[in-house]
DNA sequence: ACGGGCTGCCAATACCTATTATCACACCGA
DNA sequence: TCGGTGTGATAATAGGTATTGGCAGCCCGT
C-alpha cells in the first residue's frame, strides 16, 4: 500500500500516532513481553489499519535473520507424485505464513538452485526425488533440510514405507496365486524405488518364489520406460503372469503396452503400480496400486522443517515413515491357469 | 557461506582487500559505469571468490526496492494445465535469476495470497485460472501483473487462441461429417472455456449446423464433470455423434463414461478435448485434442512480466495470443451412418 | 605554475524493521 | 526527603547492500 508515491512504513504510523517507530514495532509484533498502555496500543493499531500499514518482510528478514520462506526442490513435474508433494507443502507453509520458493531442478543444476536459495536466506529446504548422496558433500551445509522418500542419517526424512509397499505388492500377487512375477524399475535411482524392489523380491523369496533375472526389467521411471519394458516381457514365450512396477507411471506405460498387444488385464497379466496418482483411474481397467500419501508427505515435511527452524540448535526431529496401503482396482486378479505364462 | 559463526559480508571482503565496502559492491554489481582499477577489481573478485562471498538478496532487495521474485497464482493442481504453466514459468524465471513464489489459491484466499506476496515486495505476479474480474477492484493495484488465458484491458495477457480452438474443433468434426454435435463445459467459468464454446458454436452455425440446447451440457471442468455429462448425453435416444469438451479433463471423463457404457470410440461417438495434457495418450484410444502450448504460456508470461519490470513506467507490453493446433489421435473419426445418433 | 578534467576510490546515507539498553516518571514506603 | 520499584516509551543500533555526492591525486595543456 502506498500513499501517493510514498510507501507506508512503521515510522509513518508512529508519526501519526504520536509515538516512536519502535513502539509501533513492539505493538505490531504482538510480543507478549511488550508493556504498552492499552490506550496507546489501540490507537496505534487503529492508525496502522487505517493507512494500511504492513511490515516489509524483506526488512523483517534482514534484521531477524529469517526470510520466512522455504524452498522445495523437485526433479520435475513429469511425475504427478511431485506435484502432489508440492501442493501439500504449499498448503501447510501458507498457513504458517511461510512462502514456498519452487525449484525444478535437473540433476545438474540442483547445486545452483541451492546457492540461489541460500542467497535468499531461505529458512529451510525440502528435497524430493533427488538423492542427497549424489550432491557435493558441502552443498547442504548450514541449511535446514528435510528429505522426502529417502533415508538419511544426516537429515530428517519423511517417506512412504517403500519396503512395506514392496511387501504388500508381493503378498497381494502371491495371494492371487501368481508364481511367475516380474518387476519393472530403474537401475540406479532414488532410494524409494530400490526399497520397493527389495521388499518385493525379499517377500517373494520368503514365500519360496524366486525371481529369475530375465524377469527383473530395468527401465526409466517413466511411461515410456514402462511401455518398452512391458513389451519385452510380453514377447517372452513364458511371460510372467503378474508384474509389479516401481511407480504408477511405469505401470501405466506397461498398461498401455498390454493394450497395444491385445493382452487383456487382468485376465492374462496382473499389473500393479505404486503411488496412487490420479491417472490410475482414467485407464480401463483402472490400475491397482499401492497408495502412498503423497500430499501428506509434503505437508509433514513442512511441519518437520518448521519445528526444526523454530527451535534452532535442538536435535533435529525424528524421521517419519508413513503407512502405505493396497488399492485394489481392475488390473490385478487371480492367476489364470490357461494363460501364456503358466507352463 | 560462513566463517565460524560469522557471516561473510561485503564489508568482510572489503576489509581483506583493503578497500571500502562500497567499492566491493561496485565491482560485484558489474555496473558498467563503475570506474575501478583493473588491479583492484581482480583483487576484490579473487578475495570474494576465496571466502565465498555472496550478496544477501534480502538486503539487496531492501535497498533496490526489488525482491527479484515473482508470484505465480493458480487455482490448484487438479488440472495438469496449471502444472505445465508453472513449470514453464519457473524455467524462464530461474534463468533470469528470479525466484518463483508458488501459491495455490482457492477462489477465496486469492486476496490473502496477494497480500502476502505484496508484503514480500514481489516484483510481479502471474495469475492463471482465476478471472481477474472476480477480484476486489484494488487487489491488484501497484502490482505488475500478467494474466494467463484471459483477456483484459488492464493487464497484459498471454493466452492460447481459445476462440480459434473452438473453430478448429468445429471444422474438424464437420469435416468428418458430424452434424449432430454436443459441447460439454462449465457455465460461468474462466474466459478460456467460454471462448472455446463460442468459437465452436459460431463455426457450427456458420456451416448451417445448429446446436440444440439439450446438446449443450453444463458440467464442472473436471473428470467427474465430464463423466456425468457424457453419461447423460449417451442416455439420450438420439445422442450426438460427436462431442467437443471445454478441456481435456472433461474429455477424459467423457472418455471414461463411454468406456463404462460400452460405447466404442470413435466408431459410435467422436470425442475431442482441448489443451493436450500428458494423460491424453494414456487412454485407449488416445484422445484427440486441440493442443495449447501450455509450458510456453508460462514461459512467455514470465518474459512479459520481466520486460514490464525492467522498464518500469513504460507502457505495458502488448498481449500475446499463441496459436493452437489440432492433434488428431484416436477418438475422432468419420461419422458412422448406422450409429445411434444418426436418425 | 596553474587550472581543468579525469580517474579511482570512499564517506555517508538510505532502505525498513526489531532489539537492547536506557530514560523519565510517578508512586510508595521508610 | 530520598532511595527504590515498576511502568511506558524512546534513543541508539544492527542487519547487509546500493547509491549519491564528493574528495583527492594525477596528467596534461598552456
Amino acid at each position: 500500500m502506498r500513499i501517493g508515491k510514498h510507501r507506508v512504513t512503521a515510522a509513518e504510523v508512529a508519526k501519526r500516532a504520536g509515538v516512536s517507530q519502535p513502539t509501533v514495532s513492539l505493538i505490531l509484533s504482538r510480543n507478549p513481553k511488550a508493556r504498552v498502555a492499552p490506550e496507546t496500543r489501540s490507537r496505534v493499531l487503529k492508525i496502522a489499519e487505517e493507512i494500511g500499514y504492513r511490515p516489509n518482510r524483506l526488512a523483517q528478514g534482514l534484521v531477524r535473520r529469517r526470510s520466512f520462506a522455504l524452498g522445495v526442490i523437485v526433479p520435475g513435474f513429469d511425475n504427478p507424485f511431485y506435484v502432489s508433494v508440492l501442493s501439500g507443502a504449499e498448503r501447510v507453509a501458507a498457513e504458517a505464513g511461510y512462502a514456498v520458493l519452487f525449484c525444478e531442478a535437473g540433476k545438474v543444476d540442483v547445486v545452483q538452485h541451492l546457492e540461489a536459495l541460500r542467497d535468499r536466506q531461505i529458512d529451510g529446504v525440502i528435497i524430493a526425488g533427488i538423492a542427497a548422496t549424489t550432491l557435493p558433500p558441502r552443498a547442504l551445509d548450514d541449511l535446514n533440510v528435510v528429505l522426502i522418500n529417502q533415508p538419511s542419517d544426516r537429515f530428517p526424512t519423511v517417506a512412504g514405507d517403500s519396503l512395506k509397499a514392496g511387501e504388500i505388492a508381493a503378498e497381494h500377487l502371491l495371494s492371487l496365486g501368481h508364481r511367475r512375477v516380474a518387476f519393472i524399475g530403474p537401475a540406479n535411482s532414488i532410494p524409494a524405488y530400490r526399497f520397493r524392489e527389495r521388499g518385493f523380491v525379499q517377500t517373494l523369496r520368503a514365500a519360496g518364489v524366486s525371481m529369475p533375472s530375465e524377469l527383473l526389467r530395468r527401465a526409466d521411471a517413466t511411461i515410456a520406460g514402462g511401455y518398452t519394458a512391458m513389451r519385452a516381457l510380453l514377447a517372452m514365450p513364458d511371460h510372467p503372469t503378474a508384474v509389479f512396477c516401481a511407480n504408477d507411471l511405469v505401470a501405466l506405460g506397461a498398461h498401455k503396452a498390454c493394450g497395444a498387444a491385445g493382452v487383456q488385464l487382468p485376465r492374462y497379466v496382473s499389473l500393479l503400480g505404486c503411488d496412487d496418482i490420479e491417472m490410475d483411474t482414467l485407464v480401463t481397467p483402472e490400475l491397482s496400486t499401492i497408495a502412498v500419501p503423497t500430499r501428506e508427505l509434503g505437508a509433514r515435511a513442512v511441519r518437520l522443517l518448521l519445528r526444526q527452524i523454530e527451535h534452532e540448535g535442538a536435535k533435529p526431529p525424528a524421521s517419519q515413515l508413513l503407512p502405505v496401503k493396497l488399492v485394489q482396482r481392475g488390473t490385478t486378479g487371480p492367476v489364470n491357469k490357461r494363460n501364456g505364462g503358466a507352463r
